[in-house]
DNA sequence: CGACTTAATGTTAGCGCTAGCACAAAGCAT
DNA sequence: ATGCTTTGTGCTAGCGCTAACATTAAGTCG
């Protein structure tokens, strides 16, 4: 028989733990696990002795002891581009309304747009034990790829279906729904449209939208010009410099397509402080249905996505593959809204 | 001697752990561990060997058992009281690119601003052993107060400085801010003030702007009217709306200070819209400095408040706290600035 | 050249919790 | 009474890693 803990413990936080409650209650430290964890399975009695002893000495469980023994973290990770873009806030709302009511946590990743940040978090949050992770869009790094691939690790990507994550993608078209809006334009006459685009590299779902108003205009017959297809940062700012940009270099643009409201926003409230009238002169739309789109003047023509239900899809699925495994990868497609407004 | 391990690991992930990366590696698990965590102390050629380990076993280090031997999880807590307003989620993005620079990672969690969920949210991060937490303003439940108090667990409060949490306050004068704002309007000119507040129940911030706003009127011998005192929910609809509210209630208001740029950015929106002219008609100030309010006509007379670097000073505070110690707490005033537009 | 540091690696004993069984006591049919 | 389930509780052995100490092989110095 060796000897041992001749002098207590070592190391430690100091604060009390499972076997002071039950030393308190007098009873053993599975007992007070189990009446935490599963109370059913306890007496009445002894739960409520098990419970003044918690109260008595403060007792808070430690998750992540629990965490290792029982190889269960109940953490889910999710990368965003930035956390500076309400679109992807309110479908982290979204995630994180399902996360609690199923006592999930969420640790959170923001890659700036950068896919070899995104990997570098993706091995954080697998070093974390985190259950799954919820990811944007499907274009990451070769060996963020490899890495998932062979990892049998319950992945979602959103705002976009091209990819096949081990779970499955939640989004909608951003082809179509790009297609749509210059479909709309046409039919209301515009033939001298402009598109202006997030950068699209390493960003599928802005390349998406680009490929679908390109097919849109050819399809329909109309010119394209690659004066009038421009890229921008996401501010109001640039959002009326763009507009500015593209009726000096084609003044015969009738219309400009943002892939972003808060571009086409910032282009109504250039114009008007210009004198230009939306959308007699220039009609402008947007994309996500921001509020600003339904109080501006013009109310702004735009996309509707499901941002918030984006979030809280990806975090079902999740929670399921975890429970009850997964397999194949599902696609769930969310759809958008084309919302006509006054703008265009 | 006691007979174990007959039929090897009876539990686990089946990922490969530092055993495996040991054995392959013809070292022992430690070595693995210190060529991981302190290289400087491992000979280069060992170090090499492992690395090739490593690779051809693909190990992904396994953060929740590192945390529970050596009592740091390197991981900081946040709860915030919504998502979906930006000045929290810059604040988040000030967080997080302060502690990914320190290796630390963020635990989020949304209050809705409700302090009972926060109080559970606490609880929660205190088992899951965040090493700190950042809370946003200084109003908790008893119960929070006491279990903070008692704690010795790196706290600090934002947005407010009027708390005394264990590692500090990070923020600004609420109450300044509103004084200032409402003096400014006064210099303007105007005499009959609104002011247009965030629900105060368990909000500090908006409670101190309450009782600023109140304090400026009556040292500046401005009339007070209840029914100019009003508070919203947080959207531009509802700030044009209020604004409506104000001028039906009492036609001879000639100014309306909002406690947010997005209620005030919404007035001046629809005030455009029923041709009210700012600030002529009615000048109206916010709170914030959005970018909005750099763009929108007339541009808007704002608070400019320090939402990034909020982030940023409490992340360095904790995790200066949790690697030096704290005591005392200290105080982080960020100060504001009135900026003055075109809006008053 | 023996005592003494330094560098590199290994051994042991947990961190605080839970899975998997073992076991006692009680209920229930036969 | 016998066996057989059910209920409540405890014991043992880890989960995968790291702190603390132990050990060995090289330098280092007067």
């Amino acid at each position: 028989m060796t000897q041992r803990s001749q002098r207590g413990r070592r190391r430690g936080h100091g604060r009390p733990t499972l076997d002071d409650v039950a030393r308190t209650a007098g009873v053993s430290a599975i007992t007070v696990s189990r009446a935490l964890r599963t109370p059913e399975k306890v007496a009445r009695e002894t739960r409520e002795v098990v419970a003044s002893a918690i109260a008595k000495v403060g007792y808070i469980p430690n998750l992540v002891a629990g965490n290792l023994a029982s190889i269960k973290t109940r953490t889910i990770a999710a990368i965003v581009p930035t956390l500076e873009h309400s679109i992807f806030t309110e479908m982290l709302q979204g995630m994180v309304d399902v996360l609690r009511d199923e006592g999930f946590e969420l640790i959170l990743g923001s890659s700036g747009f950068d896919i070899r940040e995104e990997e570098s978090l993706i091995k954080t949050f697998l070093a974390r034990q985190a259950e799954g992770i919820v990811l944007t869009g499907s274009f990451h790094t070769d060996e963020a790829q490899q890495l998932l691939a062979r990892l049998d690790w319950p992945v979602v990507e959103t705002w976009s279906l091209l990819g096949t994550p081990s779970v499955g993608s939640v989004g909608f078209s951003n082809y179509d729904a790009a297609y749509e809006m210059v479909k709309h334009l046409a039919e209301r006459g515009y033939r001298e449209i402009a598109f202006v685009s997030a950068v699209t590299e390493a960003n599928d779902r802005a390349a998406e939208r680009l490929r679908g108003v390109r097919r849109a205009l050819a399809d329909l017959g109309l010119p394209e010009r690659a004066e009038r297809i421009r890229t921008s940062e996401f501010s109001l700012r640039a959002g009326g410099e763009s507009m500015h940009a593209i009726r000096a270099a084609c003044p015969e643009t009738d219309a400009i397509f943002f892939a972003a409201d808060t571009l086409a926003a910032g282009a109504i409230l250039e114009a008007k402080k210009c004198g230009i009238s939306v959308p007699d002169e220039i009609a402008i739309a947007g994309f996500d249905d921001l509020e600003i789109a339904t109080v501006i003047d013009p109310p702004m023509t735009t996309v509707r996505v499901p941002r918030r239900d984006l979030g809280r899809v990806a975090a079902r699925l999740l929670i399921e593959a975890t429970e009850h495994g997964f397999g194949g990868g599902v696609q769930r497609d969310l759809g958008f809204e084309l919302v006509v407004r006054g703008s265009t």
